[in-house]
DNA sequence: GTCTATATACTGATAGAC
DNA sequence: GTCTATCAGTATATAGAC
């Protein structure tokens, strides 16, 4: 019995909480006494483990950079699939992700937007190498295709960003925006097909 | 004479100032001092004229609201245009509107997640009821047709979103971004006709 | 109207008891 | 490891001189 496990570790307590509060409000607007609160744990507990909040900042953007761009670079990367597979992959398999992670598009962005530094180019840099990248240049060589790239991700994630805003409308409040995402698992590949048409 | 016309006043200095501060970094992370500093001008000026940080951000908050909703609802609502041309007309002056605000939506969308409350339904109630959306369904009685409005929306501003992203991309940094946003005014009312057609 | 100096409140971080 | 109490630094806002 090395190790007694009770329910969760306080380092991932606060790992959890530092999540949802970030995620939720930013980094500016974040207090570290909302975390701790969150966490229904003492304020100087964060500091114990994480010696201070741009630390803990750290960690969690890593891991939502990772979670928001990953599944993406991926998908497009892989190279046993045909184009038609990758669009209906990345569509069903993000769009899932997102709804279970709403705020995390518009975390991520706007992060990036008040640090540029922080975001390296790594991910762009497999992108335009991408397999994605090359079977769309076959299809469509007369367009630059980052035009269709840009697309496919919009119809994705532009949903999700503005759902605060969507969410005004009488017949698309709680569930009914969850099914109206939803629809667009099949409807974004037939789409996407329909604007590579010449 | 009855103003001194020098250059500017210094109510609109800090205003001016205000916008390029706010829309940069958001709310919280902007100090009144990085205001002030933008300006020119003394810090004490700022509650002089304004009151506090909260009255001049809500001022400048709504004058962004205006800008970034005020001129979709406008060109969706006009009885007057063809489905065809609403879709020219918001490519075009949307995307030039973007370009000269490239925060805009980011800044927005990212205080309305801060913030649900301070946004109203005014905005969304108008698009419910409006001729874009009538006509819409007369095309695709099919389908919701928020799904159209969307991809129509995203296609437009969520290229202006990641540009920060995109700036990576060797070949998409600068202005090739901004020829690359602009070859996209053509290119978007094509698409969208496309993924109307059954 | 505009400035300097300062009050007041908040936030991240730490010291020290348990 | 976890808590209470508190420090030090920073941010908004204001008082008062000019």
């Amino acid at each position: 019995m090395a190790k007694k496990e009770k329910d969760v570790s306080t380092e991932e307590r606060i790992k959890e909480a530092a999540r949802i509060v970030f995620t939720k409000k930013g980094y500016a607007a974040t207090r570290t006494r909302d975390i701790a609160e969150e966490a229904g744990l003492n304020l100087a507990l964060l500091n114990y483990y994480f010696r201070s909040k741009e630390k803990l900042f750290q960690l969690i953007m890593e891991e939502k950079f990772e979670q928001f761009f990953g599944m993406i670079v991926r998908l497009l990367n892989d190279e046993t699939t045909s184009l038609e597979e990758k669009v209906t992959a990345i569509a069903h398999d993000y769009i899932d992700m997102l709804l279970a992670n709403p705020g995390l598009p518009i975390f991520v962005l706007s992060e990036i937007r008040n640090n540029p530094q922080l975001f390296s180019n790594r991910v762009t840099g497999k992108l335009v190498q991408s397999a994605f990248f090359k079977q769309l240049h076959q299809v469509r060589p007369d367009i630059n295709v980052f035009h269709f790239i840009l697309n496919l991700l919009s119809m994705i994630i532009f949903p999700i960003i503005v759902q605060p805003v969507i969410n005004q409308i009488e017949t698309l409040q709680g569930d009914a925006f969850k099914q109206f995402v939803l629809e667009r698992k099949k409807l974004i590949p037939i789409w996407f097909k329909q604007i590579l048409t010449v």
